[in-house]
DNA sequence: TTTTAACCGAGACGGTACGTCCGGTCTTCAC
DNA sequence: GTGAAGACCGGACGTACCGTCTCGGTTAAAA
């Protein structure tokens, strides 16, 4: 990951390398454990074995931890090639509901996006590590498709990227609230019923099967 | 909204019903100024001109306080009719949208959502208070997009109940994730694109406009 | 006892005289179990079967109510004719001992005299409920030995007030101090001592038994 | 005084010895100011420019700190040597009085009495900072009387102890009683009739002067 | 017999202190 | 210089009690 405090010295005692991941492992044990909100750094500080001063040598504070910890869960999502259009996106949304499942995902997220209303900043490190990067599987996506011939091609760029943007907000957003507002599971019955939805309007959907 | 401690006794001094919303709005206030993690009780009860045994004696702790006064907002919304089931739609994204866009409602909300992920009673709380209490919009938009012909009627209620979910999840979610999670206006422009993709779904919407 | 709250009417409904030996004996009986830091009159209410209005009815506060408990404590302090001022004096510090073995006197009489240090109206109370009241014990032990012929007669009635007031804080700091500063028993070898001391004073007593 | 948390360790920041004395100083002004009953640790802390946990971390509570406090005051008593028994205790009880005119004498000793009533290891730390501290007062008077051939000498040790403990509590009861339940001043003519009470016994003090 | 005024219980109210906990900072020693 | 340890200041937490108040209902003396 990148480094988090901006400056870095060359001389005296190298920082651990494995203390970075024990901090990362033990945030997410305790989210697990404690959920956001009773989760406090003295408490990681002592499941990853290290002192109160190395946190936050390292990172600004909770939120930022928090981000960089719930960030690496999202990373094991891959877009697989299951020949259509329909399936892949099943296919990915039900991987994504496998994550948000997981108790460090679930109270983790909301938590730092809820904070990211007031922290400019930390909505910037939560797009760039979290939002951002997963994007690519919309891209990846709308490209098989495309060559498919299920979407139609699409050459100006602005309009690609509203696209993309305005799916992955459909589709993060829809299985988000299924998951965490309703608190019901998005289960594969679900994923049919929401990827019918989206590929063929709601006139479609909830026409003939 | 409905007592917060079930029993109530006939004897003794009643509560102050001036209380109640004073405290609300306050909380509100406090929202707006210093976010949900900096939002203390004590602050509230401050503001308020209360004191803060008062709060605890009706609310059992922060998070079911912001719950009422987040749920209060909420209810502001109307189904406007506007002659099709797309201008509907657009308009009551519209609105949740401009609430989305209110500081107390953006921070409130999502922070009691990540808290529910470890709180059953307040998930129950939040469904009761704002989800379910909300779905009228979808219930009625869907009545009236039948009654003019745009939807097949459904018989059965199962099915109906499991679109009317879907539906607001799809709705809500794409609005809330746009606005918090991807930080950007659910402009009338986007509400176009979304309502596009929901009544058409991804062929037809990014196909002919 | 005296009314507590200046003003009474002779109208309307009387007080109950019961409520006021019920919240005395409560009062003690709180201050055994818990001593005077941690009795509150909400438990002394609920003891005595009454509202915690009818306590701040009758009496002023904390303080006040706990010094009318105590107060009835040494009211049965008695002057047993022995025949001897020596066998006098010994009688009736055995008994004052015994008193101050009580857990109730021991918290609640030092409380209140440490609270008397700061309010006058409370030192007033505390003299004329308890101090004045005990006086009448050297006045009369004083007589008898008088007659005796053990103590010569004294005509000047200043400096009788003088020599009893002297002799009263002697007899009671010592016990006092004995059996709450010092917290050994005063026992009767220890009041032997004492009475030896007080009669012949210190050559007297240290030399020839 | 002594270090009042048992164990320290070599690590970690040391504590400031500063705080120790900023802290009782501030508490006996606070005495001075609201008594015992209003005072509290978190009006302290403030006097002494200090955070409230700092005073936790080093007293277990408020009697704990104002035992240390009144203590404090007492190591100022002197025995000065003027020549005769006599003398010399009406000098020493003088300084007495002088203290427990302070107000923060006044109440501070009292109340932490009263509370030690219920509380075995208070006592015993009232016992060992402050009353076995002042007994070297009655020794040291005692053997320079019996150097100056005033009292006899002693041999038995235990005897002694029992004669010290008896003066003790006869000459500090006596004026506490005096100074703060009879409330009037120990001033140089009651000390002169107290000295002569206990040097000569009350048959010979109420006789000829 | 009816007033009628003071009583009583219950409990909410505004305050305030409690003792604990945590966030962030600092100071010290060891590596 | 890094890291562990832990004391430091500040301040919110949720609880408890204070003394006051507002109720509805009771009760005994005065009318």
């Amino acid at each position: 990951m990148q480094s988090r405090i901006p400056a870095r010295r060359a001389t005296g005692r190298p920082r651990s390398a494995a203390a970075d991941a024990a901090i990362l492992a033990a945030t997410r044990e305790a989210l697990v454990e404690l959920g956001w909100s009773k989760l406090t750094l003295v408490d990681v500080a002592c499941r990853a074995g290290v002192a109160k001063t190395t946190l936050y040598r390292r990172w600004a504070g909770k939120n930022e931890l928090v981000v960089d910890a719930v960030a690496e869960l999202f990373d094991a999502l891959r877009l697989p090639d299951r020949g259509s259009l329909a399936a892949d996106v099943e296919g990915v949304v039900l991987q994504f509901a496998a994550i948000l499942a997981r108790p460090e995902a679930r109270s983790g997220l909301m938590a730092v996006v809820a904070e990211s209303t007031r922290d400019e900043a930390l909505r910037d490190r939560i797009r760039a590590s979290i939002v951002d990067r997963q994007k690519r599987l919309v891209l990846e996506g709308r490209s098989r498709a495309q060559a498919r011939g299920e979407l139609p091609a699409e050459t100006d760029p602005e309009a690609t990227a509203r696209t993309v943007d305005l799916i992955f907000d459909v589709v993060a957003g829809a299985v988000v609230h299924r998951t965490l507002v309703s608190a019901e599971p998005a289960d594969e019955e679900w994923v049919r019923g929401f990827t019918r939805v989206l590929l063929l309007g709601l006139a479609g959907a909830v026409g003939p099967a």
